[in-house]
DNA sequence: ACATTTCGAGAGCAGTGCTCTTGTTTTCGT
DNA sequence: ACGAAAACAAGAGCACTGCTCTCGAAATGT
């Protein structure tokens, strides 16, 4: 029995907290949980755990920025088991699965950070940088299929001046220029991609597709190709 | 002063709830709602609005199916003003202009629909024919396009065996055989739209993109062309 | 005209997020 | 090493929620 410090003490109860509410969260989802049942599991009295939440949206971005993290890691990992670098469509492919995966496994949470924000709109907060793993390694795999000169494997208009320039920001989180064209394409598979998973996950491809994991896979193979990433 | 009939005082009640429901809905979202405060709003005790709605989650979903009809409605409108009939570029734009703009003006409506279902996940209810009327819309164009022979504008490899049993019932939902390919590409372009919705207002495009109007005008555009509808 | 059903109102229950107060315990400055 | 200061757990309490039940009054069907 180690005589605990208080700082120990403080993150000790923290983390318990934090598990215990990720566990209700994945059992009765994001608009069920309550502090009042997850103080109860974890053995103290509610207003104890205001010590360490000041509100239940504050514990609910914690729980938002830990699921950013958990699917951040698991597509970074998934990237980097793919061996041959150069092989962006496998990369692609990965990033795309790895989400899917993620979210099939935890649909609560791929609500909670993709679906409508529960208490209103979340102002721009610290969930942001945790939010910026997923699409940067998106953009990475953008830069790197620049640079490789990839040719678009599907005919792509040419931008509109107004849409130029509303591409700025994304651009400028890619170092190196990019084509606009390739810039719109990979963007339209973003969108693709997770009105995907959205549409899959929130019932909306009940009636209509049978098996969703062959149509996900027909989807991003098509993405790829369109993004001249295959061959 | 018309003696009012039950029926009639029934039919009025239910709709001075609905209605307030849906102005309390529009202002706090689908979480915040609250059976109480409706009843306030409407002059009666809370107890009372049980009499018309058996539960919070049987309004809500009596809301979901009015927020599906009147974007359904929006939806056909907006087909109906396009002139020429064969012009199915025009119809389609239309199609993903009246949904965004109805979504844009009924952001909590949109959350409700096509966001994170709030009480877990709701089994095929009464919601479904409501909800097909905006698939349905887009299903009639793709057998428009299947009749008019339309060549798809962007090479689409072959549909695997298993994705082509897969895609069985959205098939039979369409009177007229369609082309594999074709079929493919609108279901991805209806998750693309969707995909650049929930995306665009839930926040996720925050960074990265300034004008989402002249993105979502240059992702629809390119869609048209892909399914061939241009020209 | 009477029995039946429908309805509104109120009380009440169990639960929630959150605040405040009250002792107790740990930490820190001197 | 001791006393001031900060951090903490516990409990009571407030305002609110969804929902149930009972009780009278009103409209309905026969």
């Amino acid at each position: 029995m180690a005589p605990k410090t208080r700082a120990e003490n403080r993150a000790e109860q923290t983390r318990a907290i934090l598990d215990r509410a990720r566990a209700q969260l994945a059992e009765v989802g994001p608009a069920a949980l309550s502090v009042r049942q997850i103080a109860r599991d974890v053995g103290m009295v509610s207003s104890a755990v205001y010590r360490y939440f000041p509100s239940r949206d504050e514990l609910l971005t914690a729980l938002i920025v830990e699921a950013y993290d958990e699917l951040g890691a698991a597509v970074e990992a998934a990237d980097a088991h793919v061996k041959r670098r150069t092989d962006l469509d496998k990369r692609f492919l990965a990033w795309a699965n790895a989400i899917r995966t993620w979210a099939l496994a935890n649909p609560h949470e791929y609500a909670l950070l993709y679906g409508s924000p529960v208490p209103g709109y979340v102002a721009p907060d610290d969930t942001v940088p945790a939010a910026s793993r997923i699409t940067g390694a998106l953009l990475s795999l953008v830069a790197e299929s620049e640079l490789a000169q990839h040719v678009l494997g599907a005919p792509t208009n040419r931008l509109s001046t107004k849409e130029r320039t509303a591409l700025g920001p994304v651009r400028d989180a890619i170092p190196s220029p990019v084509e606009d064209e390739r810039m719109l394409r990979w963007l339209m598979a973003w969108a693709c991609v997770f009105g995907h998973l959205s549409l899959e996950l929130f019932g909306h491809m009940h009636r209509g597709v049978l098996d969703y994991d062959a149509h996900f896979a027909q989807v991003t193979g098509q993405l790829a190709a369109d993004l001249g990433l295959t061959g």
